[in-house]
DNA sequence: TGCAAATCATCTGCTGTCAAACGATCGGCG
DNA sequence: CGCCGATCGTTTGACAGCAGATGATTTGCA
């Protein structure tokens, strides 16, 4: 068996390799945490947190939405969108309006300011990108990009 | 019916495909979570958590261990291996044994109990797996399995 | 030997996420 | 018109994950 009875032994059985491979779950989960913590400290750096990132930039994409459209769209809970738009409503990098039409939801709209910070903000991302998976090549990243879509149940 | 075509039922610009083209990283964080919620929802019906079940495979698989070495391999905080190990303690899945080398550490033991349970509790993780990831062929779960390896920088 | 630093398990506090409940508003139907 | 159910945004409470501090113990070094 590979049990040492040496209590020092250096090269270690390192049992995750194993995990990684059996359990695709598993494997799945972990990489998405390092990457997230990744997303986090650059964010962190870059003073504008992911969430807010993504809506400035659907904002910027689409137009006016609502905060339900925001959530369904980028798969973020509509309670944690609230504070999301607070934040960017304070900097006043957006605009809360409400919908004339439906006076139950906001038009959350983009400003001049937001513009620019979201142009600012994006410069950094390609390069944060290629950080963070700087291990697989430009080829392989495409595939895991295809398979995930998949996985999400993108319809190609 | 999907045919209403009613006034508010323009097909939707559905953002997210074109979000998770672009960020990888946002694709893997939400395929992750999905995964994740998955995985719990069948964890709580089986009545065994996530960690709980990795922790009795690693104990099954290498023997008794430190929860300092459990947390690492599975890439579990150390503090949150404190709660899985009171769990399957206070079930007598595992015992907590002083290491007598080094009275810091637990020899953390898997008890025969835990051993039936495990292989129940395994029994299901086959159909899980093939549930959560039908999206993709036996092929490309391969592909996705090596991907994440690298990108966990685990040497092949 | 004796003392400082490191290590293991644990505890505490903070943050982020999610479920559920709540007011406000809209739509439908008599 | 007036009521009922549904929807949007918000608040609240519960819970996991993680950083940092603590106590017990071991190890390194003079």
């Amino acid at each position: 068996m590979a049990t040492t009875t040496k209590t020092a032994d250096r090269a270690r059985p390192t049992y995750f390799p194993r995990l990684a491979a059996e359990r695709l779950d598993i494997a799945l989960c972990r990489a998405s945490a390092a990457v997230a913590r990744a997303a986090d400290t650059h964010a962190g750096e870059e003073g504008l947190g992911v969430g807010q990132h993504l809506v400035l930039q659907m904002l910027d994409a689409v137009g006016p939405c609502s905060q339900q459209t925001l959530s369904e769209e980028l798969r973020i809970d509509r309670s944690v969108m609230v504070s999301i738009c607070d934040d960017l409503e304070q900097e006043s990098l957006v605009r809360r309006e409400r919908n004339p039409r439906d006076r139950r939801s906001y038009a959350v709209t983009i400003t001049d300011a937001g513009r620019r910070r979201l142009a600012e903000a994006q410069t950094s991302i390609p390069a944060f990108i290629e950080d963070t998976f700087q291990p697989l090549t430009p080829d392989e990243r495409d595939q895991l990009s295809t398979l995930l879509g998949k996985l999400l149940g993108i319809a190609t």
